[in-house]
Formats: C-alpha cells, sequence, structure tokens
DNA sequence: CTGAAACCTGAACCATGTTTCAACTCTGGA
DNA sequence: TCCAGAGTTGAAACATGGTTCAGGTTTCAG
C-alpha cells in the first residue's frame, strides 16, 4: 500500500486561508452568537445562522465540523471577552478590595450589554460541559490566586482560598443574572456598594 | 348549533381517576427524572421514558401533553423537593448564622445524592424559564424575608436584603456546584465552615 | 497571467424522535 | 354482575433540521 496521501493536505483543518475565508469566518461567528443568543442552542438552526451570515449553509461546513463545533467556539470566545472586559477594572483599583467592588460593577454593566454571551456562557453546561467547567475552574484559580496574593499584601484575611473563590464567584453570577439579565432597574454601582459590603465585614452584627 | 359538548367530560384533565393511574404516573415521572437526570432535557427521550417506566408510549400522553410538560412537572418537585430537605436544618440551628452554615452543609449532602434533580433545575432555565426563574425567585424572597427577620432580633447587621439573599444563594449554588456535584473529595462540614467564616466576618483583614 | 487550491452554493438526503390514533383491556361504582 | 369510562397499546404519520455533495466561482502565489 502507498502512504496515506489524504494526509498531505492538512486532513480536516478548517482554518481559513485567505482574506476571503477569514473574513467569512468571522461573519459566521457573529450570526452563530446571534442565533444561539436569542434562540438558544436546541431552537437555533445552522440554516438560519448561514442565513444571517448572508452565506450559504454548505459555507458554514467549510469552517465548522459540527452544530456544537460552533457552539464550542463561541464559549471559548465569549469567555475570553468577560475576563478581557473585568479583569483590567480589578486591576486598576488601589487594592483587592476595592477591585472587587469595581469588577462587578464592571462584570454588570457587560452583561446587560451582551446577554447573548452571558446565556451562551450558562448553555455550555449542557452542551459542552467540559467548556463550561474549563470556563469557570480557570476563573475561580485566577480568582483563588489573586486573593492569596492580596492576603500577602495584607489586604484581606486569612481563609480557604478555594472556597472563597467559588463562593464570590457564585455571588457575582447570580448578581449578574438578577440584576444585570433580569431586573435593570437599580443601578450597577449600587448593587456593587452593597455586595462589597456584605463581602468585607460579613452578616455578623456590629459591635 | 347545539352546546359544546366536548366540553362536558373534563376537556383535557390528565389527572389520573383510579388507582392504576396514580401509580403508572408515578411511575412515568421517576423514570423521566431518571432519563432526563442522565441524558439532559433534548437527549432523554419520550420512547426511554416509556421504556423505563414499563409502559407503552400511548400511555405516557395519557398523562402529559408533551415532552416540555413533564419536564416541567419534574422542576416543580425538584424544587420542593430541595426546599423540604434544607429548610429544616435552617430552622433547627439556634439562630440565623448558624443556621445559614447547617443549611448550607444539608444542601452539599444533598445535591451529592440527588444530582439529576440539580441538573434538571439548572436545565429549566433553558426550557422552561419562566419555571426556573419561579424557583430562584421564590428562593430568594424567603431568604430575604428569613435574614430580615433575624436582624429584628440583633443576629445579624442591617444591609441591602435583596442584594444579599441573592449572593447568598449564589454562593451555594456554586459551592454546591463545585464541592457537591464536581468535586466529592471534601467534607461537606469543612466547606459549610469556610463559606460560613466568610460569610459571617467577610474578607477585611483582622485588627 | 495562470491554474491549483480555497471557497461557495443550496437542493436533497437522512436520521431522529415527538405525537397521533383506532382498537383493545382493565377498574370500580351501582 | 355489568358496563361506561379510565387506562393501555405501539405502529405509523409527521415534522424538523443537521449534514452531504457535486459542480461552480474566486483568490493569490509563482
Amino acid at each position: 500500500m502507498a502512504a496515506d496521501v489524504t494526509a498531505l493536505p492538512q486532513p480536516a483543518d478548517k482554518t481559513p486561508r485567505t482574506a476571503r475565508g477569514r473574513r467569512t469566518l468571522r461573519l459566521i461567528l457573529d450570526a452563530a452568537a446571534e442565533e444561539f443568543g436569542q434562540r438558544g442552542y436546541h431552537d437555533g438552526s445552522i440554516a438560519r445562522i448561514a442565513q444571517r451570515a448572508g452565506v450559504a449553509i454548505g459555507s458554514f461546513y467549510t469552517y465548522f465540523d459540527s452544530k456544537e463545533a460552533v457552539f464550542r467556539a463561541l464559549v471559548a470566545d465569549m469567555s475570553r471577552q468577560v475576563r478581557e472586559h473585568v479583569v483590567p477594572h480589578i486591576l486598576a483599583a488601589p487594592d483587592r478590595l476595592a477591585g472587587e467592588r469595581a469588577g462587578l460593577a464592571a462584570f454588570l454593566q457587560f452583561v446587560r450589554t451582551h446577554k447573548a454571551l452571558y446565556r451562551i456562557i450558562d448553555e455550555s453546561a449542557f452542551v459542552a460541559e467540559d467548556a463550561y467547567r474549563a470556563h469557570y475552574v480557570s476563573v475561580a484559580d485566577g480568582y483563588a490566586a489573586s486573593l492569596e496574593q492580596a492576603f500577602g499584601k495584607h489586604e484581606v484575611s486569612d481563609g480557604d482560598w478555594q472556597v472563597r473563590a467559588w463562593a464570590i464567584m457564585g455571588m457575582n453570577v447570580f448578581l449578574g443574572l438578577k440584576f444585570g439579565v433580569w431586573d435593570e432597574r437599580r443601578d450597577p454601582a449600587d448593587i456593587a456598594a452593597a455586595a462589597h459590603a456584605l463581602l468585607v465585614d460579613g452578616l455578623a452584627p456590629r459591635g
């Protein structure tokens, strides 16, 4: 038998090679974000994604192997976007606790203007669980490291970093759901201030 | 025209009338919990639910109008089960703060033995959003009321009850996800203690 | 310029799984 | 005991939408 000839030209690499290809890929990704954001994964259709992007169905399959593949690509993209938007706000603050407050306010703002992305990440728990875990584990680990470092600077008390990281993350996610996605009547800075007070001093009665 | 005769015998009431009917309904609900818990809503199939329950597909439609209907029934059922399991632990504690700790430990324990139920409630966010909202809004409102009442007894400090309720709820849900569903290596009492410490005293450095 | 690879097209194929239905059997009150 | 209606059955109708493919067009390195 001859050597596997089919392996010579990139076997199944769907990365675009030309400028036109990159343009089309971007079109499809943006269309998919809209489609899945509005309809969800299962009600979203490839045909409608292609239509939104202004390309034929076949072109979709030039860039993605399946519906799940494009969804996974989207999750990775959103995960990066959230982080890129929030982290600078935390770092710009004078200390970690002030950073937490600024970060939450920024997160709430981000959620209000990117509801599709929020929904996509949440739904990935059921469509691509590994991607979902990867997202939260990486955020939590970043959190834990950041808190421990703040402890070194005497900005926070000692404690269980993993538990704290997951607790704070859950707090932020639910505040984002309630006051970012579901109920926009309250000022994000207001919510961030109240959450910050809880996080800094806890529930214990004064005195 | 004669009056609408079809309206005379219960138009579309699917409630069972006989003992046999109630038995079958129970069988189907339990089978659905297994099926949706293991495969999720969209990969779960009516045919497999019927098979698990040991009944014909047609019998399924004697009790539910659709796949979504049985899922909704399940969500309501799980929501009740979680509450019924956790609330007594909170009430049995000497004060609200101690109750919070006992409640979280009980919740973690519950999650570990009822992973299907946890998943079903989370997935309802995408299959029956109103049911999902109803679940969390009702839990949060209960939380807020309970905290405010504890404030009256000087057991907790004053603050924003809604924000606190959603924050604490999010904390518990994420700790449940991480240390209940994903990672069972740590002792629930341990997690509850660490979370309790955070919740009572906050992150502020001592002194 | 040139041609090979990259890219585009969309109707048709196909797998999947929900829902319907007409004929049948059980249940329980009178 | 009797029988009306409650419950059961599962094959088939039906809808949906992901994926394929054969044939055309565009791009760009040489």
